[in-house]
DNA sequence: TTGAAAGCGCTAACAT
DNA sequence: ATGTTAGCGCTTTCAA
């Protein structure tokens, strides 16, 4: 763990580290004989160029942040992969930023940029972690940044999701079609574009198919686990029982399995039940989840993508990008 | 997004970039009055110190890497959580390195610390991504380096684990007492050692008891939900059946579910089930799953922390960190 | 208490 | 095709 540096091997080699340099990144630019005495120099040296060095000079760190509510929410976890591989295939590292919620870690997570620590931000939450005058196009005011999934309410930022509105609409339509009426929902956070989304979506296809909403079966709450039990109890205490339930998450949705199987309900013949997002559990859940999936990996590749572009300087042809989703029939679901 | 360096600031202030650098690190080093006029001209100019500068001056990246062969399974994820929390705690980054088992790209995100990307590596894998002399100590010839969960054949390195052989005895001696006698077992990858050391905690327990071990009834395969399935689908096929399966993870206990639902098989009245790690899904699992709970808080945290000793310098008292593991049990196992 | 100057390791103009 | 030189932004001797 010496410090070998270029200079090191422009001694070996009998050339300046210039050519060092330029045998290493311009390989068309340097004789083919010396460059092949500096890659021998550099194989004897064992030399590996300093990136701090290299991202100093260039302005140019090679990382990319990518801030997260919840890194161990497993669709998050299923985006975060396609990033970092997306990320990868490109010569880009990436940072993860778990902010567990919090403003304040978002906001840090977004200095790393600020300080030069990384070119570029892939945000997964509604709140933008600067102060930016409204006034001025946001654009100029922002380092690099896509946001996912979650759509900050300030026009003009590049960002990809679903349509989760119509998604919603379908995985309704999904049960209205299997013959329910009474349909109970489990929301994610309701500060949150997504779930706001698919909450309209979930109204606009009741409303389609002439059935009322009872507001008591809308119950708001959290992407987790917890909720969706918490959610699926109080549910099942009332008298009027829905005959189906729309998680609007696969992590709600094995809360709400919990709960179920707990009360002695059989998931399907007592109670349907559907899912959102097609977590790599959710086909292995106990009767395997009816959900509508995110293709995650698209989504992933699509955010180091557009990301790579702004960082370069590109404009963008449009500023959101809507990926398809796809509703998927298992086993937690049935024909009244 | 302009850049805003220390010499604006100074211009500012009035004084000269040392004195900024000086008022920023050092305030005792400078006088009140400048250093309030400096820290007036840092919020004026909204100024933040390019990272790269001084890593490159202090030879200090703040960053660490975890290189993990899969950061999409849920025990993993549970480590790396609170190793990303206890790093931020000390000011430093994480960059995760997810290899997909291969070795190659392990040793790609080694090379980060070489290339002064990284201070240290937290390393969730047997192999050693370096070449190294064996006849000289390991020490010397690696960067700050800490291994978990996986142990490498190498003396001298620090290493974080539980007692995997204890753990997996406990479980056993669980399923044991509660009257099984033909026990089958579903491993994780058999070069893991790990698995290997759960296999070998197996063994002894079924030995103390007295109690034969059928060979066909140790199915190797992988820490993964497919070969959970894949592996009981193979169980089930058997005359003889056992009445037990202990998976040596909570996600291999999850394809055992998958399998044993799809065909008839009620959890525990048919089949008990044992897993490992206690992910945080393993209490949503219908039912309960029993199993053996790793301590993944403090795994995060001793590594970060033994890490941050190596990179300071420091002699560790020990070598081997053994942390203490809980046998949890829920509703998968049932007296017979 | 403050400043001038050197230099971390590298790349890119600008010679030659 | 190769080398010289000037910095990237910062910290840290060394001097004043």
């Amino acid at each position: 763990m010496s410090s070998i540096g270029i200079k090191d091997v422009a001694a070996i080699a009998g050339v300046s580290i210039t050519t060092v340099s330029r045998a290493l990144r311009n390989p068309g630019r340097v004789s083919k004989a010396t460059r092949e005495r500096v890659l021998a120099a550099v194989s004897e040296a064992g030399y590996t160029p300093n990136k701090l060095g290299v991202s100093l000079r260039t302005a140019k760190s090679g990382n990319i942040v990518a801030i997260i509510p919840d890194v161990g929410d497993s669709f998050n976890f299923g985006v975060i992969r396609a990033i970092e591989k997306a990320a990868n295939n490109h010569g880009y590292s990436v940072l993860l930023g778990d902010t567990h919620g919090s403003q304040e870690r978002e906001r840090a997570y977004a200095e790393m940029v600020r300080s030069r620590h990384a070119d570029g931000v892939i945000l997964f939450s509604q709140h933008l972690p600067f102060d930016i005058d409204p006034q001025q196009p946001a654009a100029q005011q922002m380092p690099p940044l896509v946001n996912s999934c979650e759509p900050v309410a300030v026009p003009g930022i590049p960002t990809v999701t679903i349509d989760n509105v119509a998604a919603a609409r379908e995985a309704v339509d999904h049960l209205i079609g299997y013959g329910h009426r009474n349909i109970s929902v489990i929301t994610g956070d309701m500060e949150s574009p997504s779930s706001q989304d698919r909450l309209l979506g979930f109204r606009q296809a009741m409303q389609a198919a002439g059935l009322a909403i009872n507001e008591r079966h809308v119950i708001h709450g959290a992407y987790t686990v917890e909720n969706g039990q918490a959610s699926t109890n109080q549910l099942l205490l009332r008298r009027d029982r829905p005959s189906a339930i729309f998680c609007f998450s696969d992590e709600i949705a094995l809360g709400c399995y919990s709960s179920l199987q707990e009360h002695g309900f059989r998931v399907p013949a007592d109670m349907s039940v559907m899912g959102f997002d097609d977590i790599r559990y959710a086909r292995h859940f106990s009767p395997p989840l009816t959900t509508v999936a995110q293709p995650v990996e698209a989504i992933g590749t699509y955010c180091v993508e557009l990301l790579l572009k702004v960082m370069n300087g590109e404009t963008l042809e449009k500023t959101r990008y809507i990926l398809p989703h796809e509703l998927v029939v298992r086993g937690s679901t049935r024909q009244l």
